[in-house]
DNA sequence: CGCATTTTTGATTCTTATCAAGACGAGTGG
DNA sequence: CCACTCGTCTTGATAAGAATCAAAAATGCG
């Protein structure tokens, strides 16, 4: 399980070429879409920022399904330390920019993301365990709005969605059809707009927010 | 940010009565069944160390759809630090005597709790939002199993189930009606058996195990 | 013992998955 | 430039799985 052989990771290549400085983890790796991101290397967690883009953790089961259990934008802090390792993979959903780095120098930084981590994956339980469909497309929608619309992308209030419908289907437990049927709801009923798949505009975030926090059911 | 006003809490008035000594946290309180934890005081976190018995974490959505984060047996640290305040809570499934721990003595033992809290939250979204109903049932089962059989309740194999039907839906996304079902048929295939709702006995763990983790499954 | 709650089981409904087919867009090669 | 292909997205028809509704049976408690 350990190094050489393994192409797909230029840290190893850099590092022999600056042998034993005391910042090998300094440097930044672009990653092309639909690529993995290691989480370790011969058996040891690695940890990485990520600078630009959009990346995805994800669990499978033995047949096909596959549950995608967080998905980030710039500035976050993902660590194989706070994954089981086995069975968890990242894959870069557009490509990016993401820098290692040293898990000794940075100790707060993991388990602030870490506990970040946890609430984030809290808050998801509950969207895959009560919510309803429409509801947790409504939730998604305001999540990734708030991760990456301050990016600047089409102007206010709308934002890259670099999810696929799959990729959404698969992070809120539902399939791509349904995930495209309340798109086309949540467009009919004016509370987004889109003219491309991927490029969102938020129209009325409050009753987004209704929905999200399941305010329009009965009880 | 400590003490005073707080009635639903007896370490306030412990600490009264030996004050300033130099461990105030080092006693334990017993809780009794279906009661809240306090998760913080004044605002600031708390943490306590499970001794005995059986908590759960849980989230509510404005109606009364209730999402069970999950459930941890003696040993567990769990802390106000790793949960959104506002939006999670505490409770005793069973009698329960836990120990209010220092946070800032025991920081390590508080980010390795939230490392393994974050690490079984990965593999219940994975659980609810890819698992069907049987598969979820198998998991919890082999979870709990693994969690409470060690204390000898009704010997080899067999553990108390302290949480309700209701309970074990809440956890697993499901109905009470739909829990029944499959500990039905679970024990009519003899994977499992019970006379008595809350002791189960593991009559086959590998076909659980295939079953948990959707090997039964086409494919 | 009687009462309240939980559990079990059955009948029916509903939401979402599955299956199917067309629309659209990006890229390719003639 | 256009025809062609491939993948994604959309929409519709149908099916399946779990929820809901309902009512016993079992359990626990005062």
């Amino acid at each position: 399980m350990l190094n050489s052989l393994s192409r797909d990771d230029d840290v190893s290549s850099l590092h022999a070429l600056k042998p034993c400085l005391d910042a090998p983890w300094t440097h930044q790796r672009s990653i092309s879409a639909r690529t993995g991101i290691p989480l370790a290397r011969s058996g040891a967690p690695l940890t990485f920022r990520l600078r630009q883009g959009c990346v995805a953790l994800f669990r499978e089961l033995s047949d096909n399904r596959r549950q995608i259990l967080d998905v980030f934008g710039p500035g976050w802090v993902v660590s194989g330390e706070c994954v089981d390792l086995g069975e968890c993979r990242a894959i870069a959903v557009c490509p990016v920019r993401i820098e290692f780095i040293d898990p000794f120098q940075n100790r707060k930084a993991i388990t602030d993301a870490t506990r970040r981590m946890l609430i984030r994956a809290q808050a998801h339980s509950l969207l895959l365990g009560r919510k309803t469909a429409t509801e947790r497309v409504a939730s998604a929608l305001l999540d990734l709005a708030d991760q990456f619309s301050r990016q600047g992308h089409g102007g206010r209030g709308s934002f890259l969605l670099y999810l696929s419908r799959s990729e959404l289907a698969d992070w809120l437990g539902l399939t791509h059809e349904t995930i495209s049927r309340c798109l086309s709801r949540f467009k009919r009923d004016r509370l987004i707009a889109f003219t491309q798949p991927e490029l969102i505009t938020i129209r009325d975030r409050q009753a987004l927010q209704a929905l999200a926090t399941g305010a329009m059911r009965a009880a």
